[in-house]
DNA sequence: CTTTAATTTGTATTTATTACAAACAAGTTT
DNA sequence: AAACTTGTTTGTAATAAATACAAATTAAAG
């Protein structure tokens, strides 16, 4: 149960009240590390909340991100994903497949924090870098 | 007439057939420079195409998409956006204001190219490094 | 406990997108 | 040029994701 005091504590520091739905949600989004959509999450939380509604998943991600708890990311598909991971972060995404995963590289975001020090961009306040790799995740028994 | 005649040669090339609608929705792409979305397309095209069918949008951009003459682009907002600029480029995007401008600079695409030839990720193979620069389009008025 | 305000639910809408079949038109064949 | 073929557009209906809203419920403060 150390995860869920976590939760707990972090839902509190938000103003939040402590709510199943709430507690399972941030579980489940931590848990489900592929970056899940508000669908996927309905089905896997509806296992610990029967009768869940799904606009609670709606209301609860919305809360959520408003607080900062969690971000949205999108991908080139048509639904809005969900990352339980707030620190600055890059993705590898696959279009083929549409599974994306995390990536996180000090040494590149020094490098590109230093470049755009540098190199001012006209009329525009840079806040945040993030890279989206488009590529392919390679099968360890593909032969090519 | 110079700028149709490009989009008619593009339009074979791809080995479409010419229509109104088609010739029209990319020459509205290539003039909206926003990145605009297809209900946006919709309403332009439609001065130039009355009776136009918000279907035939949906499918020219697929069609569009698919033979590879524009882009799919996302925001954090809820709809999709297109773009004309197959070109690799990046984009600066203020989540406040859902606005989003091209951003193209070969130094910066240099020093990642090196970056990621040295650095290779495991597991995955990158083919195309996308930049989304999350921040502020400054008003020339503000005066903070 | 009681109270109160926030949260959840359930239902109804909205919005973006897709499915599909009939009508139509571009480009080819004769 | 007329007929043909096939891809395209239209119109309508359906879906899927997301949102609006009010009633029912519940967390947590007093
Ligand atoms: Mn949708
Ligand atoms: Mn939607
Ligand atoms: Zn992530
Ligand atoms: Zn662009």
């Amino acid at each position: 149960m150390e995860i869920t005091q976590g939760i707990i504590r972090r839902l509190n520091e938000a103003g939040l009240k402590i709510t199943p739905q709430r507690v399972a949600v941030m579980q489940t989004l931590c848990k489900l590390r592929m970056h899940p959509t508000a669908e996927e999450l309905f089905a896997e939380v509806s296992k610990t909340i029967p009768g869940l509604s799904p606009t609670t998943i709606y209301n609860t991600l919305d809360t959520f991100v408003e607080k900062g708890l969690i971000k949205r990311v999108k991908t080139d598909a048509d639904v809005m994903r969900y990352d339980a991971i707030t620190e600055h972060h890059h993705h590898l995404y696959c279009a083929v497949s549409d599974r994306m995963e995390d990536y996180f590289d000090n040494e590149l975001d020094e490098m590109l924090s230093a470049y755009f020090e540098r190199k001012q961009i006209n009329g525009f306040k840079v806040s945040d870098i993030r890279l989206q790799l488009m590529g392919d995740f390679s099968e360890r028994k593909t032969t090519q």
